[in-house]
DNA sequence: ATATTATTTTAGGCTTGTCTAAAATAATAT
DNA sequence: ATATTATTTTAGACAAGCCTAAAATAATAT
């Protein structure tokens, strides 16, 4: 039996290590999981135990093959709910990760199983987040952050960041959705923001915005 | 806030006191949370402070407004989500309470109130419990175990106890679900066994069948 | 009225997941 | 190489929810 702390942790761990390619450290952890590094320690304590993860002392986490697969179906469950919320309830993409963060713990093989039917087997979720199979393989997309292009760069908007839902209101404002065109028109290099063309408007994006953003490579 | 675990006793209290008119009493309490006397009056305490039941040492609890209150949302929770999942996934009648069990926890009243509209307002749940509306209001069926009627009766089936698979298995194949017709031909009285006749067709009932099935009075 | 039995509560303990404060270790700067 | 700083771990505590065993109370039988 896993907890649903646990499957926090572990889903946490998978995010934070697909960021950086290290291990995860105890700081890192406690940030993203709102609490203290000590509990963090208390916890990694109980999921090395429980072979989740490797953990060595003062050095960081990984996630082990058995961890991962929790993790990837914590984020399958997650992303499929999201697409249910918006796909069949109507609701808008600013409104549906709290909500999801709370479905993803719903223990049912065949629930997830029928959902993803119901819904014609989605690959992306709301956001454009791959979601992974039921064997918990997940399409690694080639994708960066808009940040990072250069002037004159034209490429398809891929993902956005989730969990933001000031973010996510904002982009949709401006059209910036999955599957859009965006073209860089021009970088401020002192303060990384940039102007950008979508549906022929222009906008200027923060880059705090534009590294929100992931385009196609 | 409201824990799990309270949102569940508060749900069990009110479905022993609709079942018998007096207090509950610790040991039917622990018998339905299956669960020891000695954690139910911990329990009964916490809920006594928060004001969900009024207690009297000893002879029992009731619910108070505020926790009918919540004993009804989670009961109209339970019972939209069984609907989605028969009428939308496709589960069978018999495969959803365990799932509902988990899902009527979720917080989120606007995934109520989407979910109860893409439901199209159901009145009632796949077994034919009534859910209640948004303020908790339930609409009360007049109905009667089948086990009291006597031979030559004529009448429908409102409604099924939802939370044996063995049982709705049952009733499925040989065609007892709510709306059907059933008459009683035969009454053993020393077993309280009885013949009935469903869609033209004859079943024995065992008293224990007989007695979870509910018909209009 | 008193004794026996059944029910409920209390006492004390355990696990999970959290916290603060203190100690240990690692990283960095001189 | 050593001192300072930052990070991590340990120690000890707490709330929620559960448990067993013992004590208290209520119900019932004589
Ligand atoms: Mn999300
Ligand atoms: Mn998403
Ligand atoms: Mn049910
Ligand atoms: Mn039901």
């Amino acid at each position: 039996m896993i907890s649903l702390a646990e499957e926090n942790y572990l889903k946490s761990i998978y995010h934070l290590s697909q960021a950086g390619s290290k291990s995860v450290l105890t700081n890192e952890l406690a940030e993203a999981m709102n609490t203290k590094a000590a509990s963090v320690t208390d916890m990694i304590k109980k999921l090395s135990t429980k072979e989740f993860i490797s953990y060595e002392k003062y050095y960081g986490v990984n996630l082990t093959a058995k961890g991962k697969t929790v993790a990837l179906s914590v984020i399958r469950k997650h992303r499929l709910w999201e697409t249910f919320l918006v796909e069949k309830l109507a609701f808008s993409w600013d409104e549906v990760h709290e909500v999801a963060e709370q479905l993803e713990h719903i223990q049912s093989k065949r629930l997830i199983e029928k959902l993803d039917e119901y819904l014609g087997f989605p690959k992306v979720d709301p956001h454009g987040d791959p979601i992974p199979d039921t064997k918990g393989k997940i399409k690694a997309l080639q994708q960066v952050m808009l940040a990072t292009l250069k002037p004159g760069a034209d490429s398809i908007i891929v993902a956005v960041k989730d969990s933001d839902s000031q973010l996510l209101k904002y982009l949709d404002k401006i059209g910036a959705r999955p599957g859009k065109t965006i073209k860089v028109i021009e970088r401020e290099e002192y303060d990384g923001s940039m102007e950008v063309s979508i549906n022929n408007q222009r906008f200027f994006l923060s880059k705090e915005v534009s590294e929100n953003i992931l385009v196609n490579a």
